[in-house]
DNA sequence: CGCATTTCCTGGTAGC
DNA sequence: TGCTACCAGGAAATGC
């Protein structure tokens, strides 16, 4: 499911080849719902960028080259979105197995929602499970995706500080994992990479948010960073759908501390590792270095 | 307002 | 083999 770093890194991709290109046409393939607003809006804009925010993927919109932003194309991948750059219709067919998985020239995916038609080929978003989001609103205007406008700071950006990730957590009495899977003290931490941090920072993820001690709260806010900036390294985590641009699997799977190994044993003490639920969401600790909160 | 719970969705899998 | 039941979960909607 992507989480920042997968976001990032269909962003790092997807930039060189959207840049520039003119959307011809946004063609929906779901039934249309506030999950897909504002595709008219699309026809005949230009692309100015492909930014991120948290989860979210920004790609400003100008009615000229370079030309004033009226319009953002926002788009969120939940938990099984894929954006794939498509052939222009029409092309030859591929046989299956090549192109590393992605849908093949001429096909259409059977769980595809979305089709921009641009200047240069087209962009393919796919989501099976249709938890993602695809719309298109007014530069600025979030009412419609009302968690861009209240999230927290970037993760890796200079506003992300020490000082201020405190003052959040001292702010809130929800259970920490919660808080954080909440985007406002941060953004762009996902179930993964929440149960990660807590590990690292050897904070119980039930613990209220104001009762995390000074030092872990420093702790996790470098822990947040290092994992993050790990997992772009290596192009994220892949646990089912989650593909690169390119259809490559992330390599951060093979670093994770915690997530999916309950069962097995802590990395640090050796203690077999537990899972529990913390705010609907399957939770991997280890009972020993992560202590339950004393009330 | 703050926080907890429910809802949306489908593929994969366990169990019979 | 084919069926049902259930699980995964990001964010919005709903409830208290």
């Amino acid at each position: 499911m992507p989480e920042l770093p997968e976001v990032e890194t269909i962003r790092r991709q997807l930039a060189p080849r959207l840049t520039g290109a003119r959307i011809e046409r946004a063609a929906l393939f779901a039934p249309p719902g506030p999950k897909y607003a504002g595709l008219e809006l699309a026809a005949g804009r230009h692309i100015g960028g492909v930014e991120r925010r948290g989860k979210f993927l920004k790609l400003p919109l100008s009615a000229r080259p370079n030309g004033a932003v009226k319009h953002e194309l926002i788009v969120h991948l939940g938990m099984t979105g894929v954006l794939l750059p498509a052939e222009p219709e029409p092309s030859g067919v591929t046989p299956h197995g090549e192109n590393g998985g992605r849908p093949l020239s001429g096909e259409r995916h059977k769980h595809l929602r979305v089709r921009l038609e641009l200047s240069d080929g087209a962009l393919d978003f796919i989501d099976p499970r249709r938890f993602g989001r695809f719309l298109v609103v007014e530069a600025g205007d979030y009412r419609a995706v009302p968690l861009l406008a209240r999230l927290g700071p970037e993760p890796l950006g200079a506003q992300f500080t020490p000082e201020g990730f405190a003052a959040a957590l001292a702010a809130s009495r929800m259970a920490i994992k919660a808080y954080l899977l909440g985007q406002r003290p941060v953004a762009g931490v996902g179930n993964i990479y929440a149960d990660e941090v807590l590990w690292r920072a050897g904070v119980h993820p039930l613990t209220p948010a104001s009762r995390v001690a000074p030092d872990a709260a420093r702790l996790l806010h470098q822990a947040i960073r290092d994992v993050l900036t790990a997992s772009i390294a290596a192009q994220g985590t892949t646990l089912n759908d989650y593909r690169t641009v390119y259809g490559e699997s992330g390599d951060y799977m093979e670093s994770l501390d915690v997530y999916g190994r309950a069962g097995s044993a802590c990395r640090r003490c050796g203690s077999t590792l537990e899972r529990l639920v913390v705010a609907q969401r399957g939770t991997t600790i280890c009972p020993n270095c992560q202590a339950p909160p004393r009330r």
